[in-house]
Parts: structure tokens; sequence; C-alpha cells
DNA sequence: GTGACGTATAAGTCTGACTTTTTGTTCCCG
DNA sequence: CGGGAACAAAAAGTCAGACTTATACGTCAC
């Protein structure tokens, strides 16, 4: 799924990026690079290598003289998958996975509309396939195959948008499935309403209706966040 | 505005990046790091540390014995804010403005939306102040002082939605606007019913209206986007 | 043709010395 | 007693060179 520490410095990434993002260093936090090089016994090399990286997706910032201090986490790059996977990890998964459901509510629908527009037969035969195997794990504790079908579904329709910017959503749309699938309490089936709802979707994308591919797919995805916040209680 | 290579790896960087996003390496190309260091005339730590800065970006991956190769552009962490700068200063700026708009469709309707709920006193002062700005500037080709406060409007509804994803996009609209006024045909003042719609906007949010929020905010950039596929003719 | 083996290659790692920038202190003068 | 200039220390930044490791590719035997 994901990429596991390549190299030295992806070691280290692993270990001290989840570390900054779950709010271990608090904002203003100085740390330097030799003391780091030390405690993760890592050449300086290396070590610097993986505080650009951090630099790179602004959770630190380096200033000679001063250090390697962490920035506030409203200037993080919170679209970088890899942060996305670290706070997924993290302690505040529940207000990280509603705050993307949210941008899912908003991308997902006008991304549906566009599909209706531009999806390839390719495309449609696949979302009816997907479709077709969600309704095949629908039932029966079948969770993991459900959420492969689930994801590729999503996928293909982000995909089938034509923007770029839609498509590469693709990836986060994977992890907050998959997050709810395996870290929220989803013993039963999912909901039938919602398995009769991505049918419906492939349907209209696969007909061109692209107002109906639009508001059935909000459905869908509202239907997540309400879900939600039924399973942790939020303002 | 945006942060001038700082130390030698940025300056490699400031170079490399946009010659990469700009297709210069078809994906698949292969560079190797002692060869790019001795073009950049630095050592092999700095280029080693861009390399990794890329390699975060998903722009390239560096493996062993191979060297250093371009991914395919539908890789590319194209939310990574440096990555759309150097992709809005490149040539195909018109197809990366258009999906970036399409973007700020999705989003920037239901940010208005929720704004219109959780927004703060100050900050509907502040709204109704940067659009005011906007009316003062929209005549007599102050297009510049007009941007200020256009871009600030936009900026302050994505934070007033409380969700820090849509807060985040702040920097790409703010990226969109400038390079709509600066490199695109617009010698002339703004839309007169676009600033109307923006104050309208902040009135809305003000009131708690948030469906018509929502409603107004999806004509300003629709109309936006239509204004784009004006100017550069595009299926 | 297929398999195992060896080799060349380029990234990866480490070390140590040196440079540069910047902060904070000290000290002198007004 | 206050302010500014000179100074010193600290940490990142840069460089050069030696060594290690993984791996793609060619070779050779079967």
């Amino acid at each position: 799924m994901s990429t596991p520490g390549r190299g030295l410095h992806g070691r280290v990434l692993e270990s001290l990026g989840p570390a900054i993002t779950a709010g271990e260093y608090p904002p203003g936090s100085v740390l330097r690079t030799d003391e780091l090089a030390q405690r993760f016994e890592v050449s300086r090399s290396v070590m610097r290598e993986a505080v650009r990286v951090l630099e790179s997706m602004h959770l630190v910032e380096s200033r000679r003289r001063v250090g390697v201090t962490v920035r506030p986490a409203n200037e993080w790059n919170v679209y970088d998958p890899q942060v996305i996977r670290w706070r997924l990890a993290g302690a505040d998964r529940p207000r990280q996975l509603r705050s993307l459901t949210v941008l899912r509510c908003a991308v997902e629908p006008v991304a549906a509309g566009l599909a209706a527009k531009h999806a390839t037969a390719e495309q449609c035969a696949e979302l009816t396939e997907c479709a077709l195997g969600m309704v095949a794990n629908s039932r029966g504790h079948k969770l993991e195959g459900y959420l492969v079908h689930d994801v590729a579904f999503h996928r293909i329709v982000l995909n089938a948008s034509g923007n770029e910017m839609f498509a590469r959503l693709g990836d986060v749309v994977a992890e907050v499935l998959a997050g709810r699938t395996h870290h929220q309490v989803m013993f039963e089936d999912p909901d039938p309403a919602a398995v009769t709802l991505h049918v419906q979707v492939a349907e209209a994308i696969r007909g061109g209706d692209a107002v109906r591919a639009e508001e059935l797919t909000r459905e869908i995805v509202v239907g997540a966040l309400q879900e939600l916040d039924v399973l942790s209680p939020e303002a």
C-alpha cells in the first residue's frame, strides 16, 4: 500500500514524521540535526536528507544558528499523501477522517458529474463491474472484498472526471475508506442503501446523466459523513 | 511571494523542478546524481538533498544501480504548492489554470456554505471589508489593488469554513487569481457582476444563510471558469 | 532458451574538516 | 543608564573522499 521506509532516511522519516504530525513536538519546538542523528543512529548526511523532506512538507523549518523548528499545523502540506497517512495513523484520526470526508463531499459529486460527460466506454464497464463487486460482497461480513471494490469505484470516477486534481484525490479517498473499514466499528455489513446508490451512480454515468450522477454521489458521500458523525460525536 | 531558493539545494530545485514539471525530461528519463551535481556545480550531498525533495513530491524516483528516473505526470503530488507554482510558470499554464479552477468550482461553494455557519464576527467584518475593497478597486484599472482584496476574500472564506483541507487551498486560489491577473489578457476592469456577487456572498455569510452563500459562490467561480474558457479555447 | 553466476555501476552511507550565517552578549561611548 | 557596534559562539550549510550495498545486465555453461 504505502512505501515502507526506503533507505535509511526513509526509516527516520517513518518515525519522525508521525511524531511531529501527532503533535509530539509542539509548534516552535527546536530540534538539532546532530542530536537527531545521534538519536536515530544515522549519519548527519542521512539526517539532513530527512530534514529536507520534512521541510518540503512544511512540517519544519530549518534555520541557521537556531535549528530545525516545528511549524504550526496550519502550515503543513496536508494534501501530501504521506502526511495524510501519518495523521491518520495518529491520535486525532477522527478529526482528520472528518475533514477529509467533508472534502469528499465537495469534490466527488462534481467529479461524478464530469465523469458522466467524459467517461470512456471502458471506464463505464469497469465502473459497473465494481458496483457489482460491491453488491456481491455486501452481505456476509466480506468487508475486505467490499472495500477493494469500493475504493476502485471511487478511483475510477475521479479518474473519469478528466480533471487531474480530482484524479489525484484517489489515494486520499482510498485512505479514508480503508481507515473507516479497519479502524471504525464496522463489524456489520455495509449500508444497503449505499450499495444501491453506487449501482445507480454507475448507471447514471453510463447514461451520461450528469446531474443525476452528481446528486446520487452527493447522497453517498453525505451519508458517509453522517455515518462518521454517529460513530464519533463532534460539533 | 514564494520562497526564493534558500540554500544551495533550494536553488538547484528552483531550476530542476520547473524543468521536470515542464516535461523537459519525459517520464522514464534517467538522471544521474553525479552528473547533475556537476551540471549545477554543487557537491553530491547538496544534489542528493535536492533529489530527496523531488522524490518526496513524487516527481522522480531514485533507485540503486539505475539512477533518478522521472515519474509520469499522473503520479506527481500536484497539490504541493511548490509543484503548483512550477507548473503555473511553465508552458501548459492554461490547462493547469483550468483544472485548478474546476477544483475551485467544487470546493469553494461548499466552503462558503460552511463559512455561513461557522464564521466568527471578526471574520465577517474582514469579509465585508475585503468586498468593499474590491468595489473600490473595480474601476480605473486598479487591478493590483483589486487582486489583493480578491485573494484575501477567498482566503477568509476558506479559513472560515472551519475545514483545514479547505483552508489549505487558500494558497492555490491565490496563485490562480494572481496568474489570471498577471498572465491572462486582463487589461479591462473586472466583471461588475463578479464584484456584486462578492458583496452578496459577504452578506449571506454574515447573515448565516448557507444555501445562499453556497449558490452565490458557485456563480462566482463558475463565472471564472467560463471566463477562462473564453480566453483559451479548449474542450 | 534458460538458468546461475559474476561484474560493473550508480546510489547509499559515513566521516571529518571547513564555511557561513545569525543570535546573543559584551563592552564602549553618549 | 541606555543604545549601538564589535565580537564570539552555535548551529546549519557545504564540500571532498572513501567505502558499502544493491541490482541490472551480460556471460557462460547446460
